[in-house]
DNA sequence: ATGTTATGTAAGCACTTACTTACATTGCGG
DNA sequence: CCGCAATGTAAGTAAGTGCTTACATAACAT
């Protein structure tokens, strides 16, 4: 990597933790150009605007869609497997990028087109995939006559509400195996239900 | 209400407002006098400091949690239709309350402490009040053996996300209907999963 | 070595922000 | 109608803020 682009890296990461940490306005163009060990001035030469800054940087910061390299693999394992695979993958997903999460959630409000954008190149695409995957446990026979969209927003969301929760919300992290037992409880009920015997 | 009540609560409510769509940081002191109609000085003399006012304001919103009143009225109820006015009723208040769920995520890394104290109040009360009910479906025979605490995470947690996404982060208001569609479907799948048959 | 490109230092500008001070006006209960 | 509490007007302060200008140095390719 040539010298010009290694500084503009590092300017860029340090405007993705510091936004992450202060928000959109906190996070001052003196303070992102200290952290990142170089002048204010060379950051308004390579970005111009502030605001030119912050699009650049979710540009770069994308989730890496991972899922679905993954589900290729996961073909004619049984279900239980494969979603608790799926659950462990997205998890860790949004762990590695919990300060994108910790930003969009922070700065819809401010810059709802930007933030949607990242959205939805994102978190919807894993929806999506999740999608394929359950389609052919069901030409398979194994899913009952439900729709898939709607099991695949189920599922996911629940594991990213949980996320939320304890990542963002209450500050910690998870360790693989709270994430084992949480993606194994939550696919049990995914695929059984709670009731004692069906309710048809 | 007195007249510096009245102007109090004005002011708070034009907090609330104003915090929710552009932030803290955003949201000045002079923009969120005018928007209450009392001059800057007057809301300095009330609550002294900035971080005062957010701190006030957030105590006043809070979630009210009418979930426990819901609950003693659905008993006997099949699982179905109990679960079905529980989801409703915790989208309604989400709902109602929305400016707080936007400013409780936007605000949570620069006032951890603060936002986690309103959180614990009134979202985890909630998943208590639905084990409640839950309890007394188990003891009535019509649930498994699953724990409860997850089950009720799983069943909230789908909804919370869907608010999320739907209201939040689209933007959109969910009609009376659509939460009707949305929670019958949840609640099927919470209730029977989505396999073909039981997988023990 | 030299010329060019990337970066730094320093000062500052125009503007905004939270918050203050001094004084004037309004409203309301006795 | 008087007195006091509640609010307003006006002006300002000190500390930031994004962004710019003028000039100096460092690094690197040829």
């Amino acid at each position: 990597m040539s010298r010009p682009e290694e500084t503009r890296q590092r300017i860029l990461a340090s405007t993705y933790e510091l936004i992450s940490e202060k928000g959109y306005t906190g996070a001052t163009t003196r303070e992102i150009a200290d952290r990142a060990g170089v002048s204010e001035l060379t950051l308004f030469r390579k970005f111009g605007r502030k605001e030119k800054l912050f699009e650049e940087m979710l540009a770069t910061f994308t989730f890496l869609p991972r899922l679905k390299d993954l589900v290729l693999e996961l073909e004619g394992m049984p279900a239980r497997e494969g979603l608790g695979a799926i659950g462990i993958r997205f998890l860790q997903t949004l762990q590695e990028r919990k300060n994108l999460v910790r930003i969009m959630l922070a700065e819809i409000n401010t810059y709802p087109e930007k933030i949607r954008t990242a959205y939805n190149q994102t978190i919807e695409e894993m929806g999506r995939t999740l999608v394929g995957y359950l389609e052919g446990l069901q030409a398979a026979g194994t899913l009952r006559e439900v729709s898939l969209d709607t099991a695949a927003m189920v599922y996911l969301r629940v594991l990213f509400t949980s996320f939320l929760n304890r990542e963002v919300l209450q500050g910690k992290t998870m360790s693989a195996a709270e994430m084992g037992t949480l993606v194994n409880e939550v696919v049990d009920i995914f695929l059984n239900g709670v009731l004692t015997m069906r309710d048809v």
